[in-house]
DNA sequence: TTGACACGACACCAAATGGTGTCTTATAAT
DNA sequence: ATTATAAGACACCATTTGGTGTCGTGTCAA
């Protein structure tokens, strides 16, 4: 079940930031049909709807039909991958700060 | 300080499966140089000398040349941006969990 | 000093990406 | 009934991407 079908990487989705934008509109405003969603933007509506099939085929972006327009809304839950992914490397940061907080104190005498 | 120089999106250089895996081989490493990065991967050494570059201009990667070889380290840094990012998400996914939660239970009877 | 090795710098290529415009169909509004 | 709107389906295009191979050079080892 939750038949996630993901066949796009997740960080291939959201390494373009025109469908970072979108995420945040969707986020947002809960559903938002096509047309609504190109106005936010420069590019023509094809375009944007071929970021959203992107996004849907990561598995971010759900769709459904209402009369003539196509309502999409976020399904944010893919995204937990690359926290999963990106909270590994906290500490390697961390541990880079601590040192650089380290070279400072050296260097202050 | 800290020169960022900034010159490529973090979400553009994790995009890439192969330069997520160089990743991880440098976090488990700490220092290596490029033929021995190269080893680990079925690509010629341009093509992982490219990608290290990538992620360099990302500001995730340093690099040093030590007599003939040139060694990289991972800077994580940058990755920061990411955590933050989709960090806003998270109640997203979380209350949409909760949702699903109320549905299955509805569905119980 | 003569190889062998590590690498940067190119030139090159196929395929993917991110955009465009046009045509058609379904739906809504007058 | 007619017209306007929303959007899918294509065909098309320039640029970027992710790989290749080759050549030249600095460096280490015999």
């Amino acid at each position: 079940m939750t038949e996630n079908n993901q066949m796009r990487d997740v960080f291939d989705a959201i390494a373009d930031p025109t469908r970072r934008r979108l995420i945040q509109l969707l986020a947002e405003a809960e559903e938002l049909p096509l047309h609504e969603l190109t106005t936010q933007f420069q590019m023509g509506r094809t375009a944007v709807s071929k970021h959203l099939t992107i996004l849907k085929e990561a598995g971010l972006v759900l769709d459904r039909k209402v009369g003539r327009e196509t309502r999409f809304r976020l399904n944010a839950e893919p995204l937990k991958e690359v926290q999963d992914w990106v909270g590994f490397y906290r500490k390697f940061w961390l541990t880079n700060m601590m040192r650089l907080n380290q070279l400072l104190e050296e260097e202050e005498e």
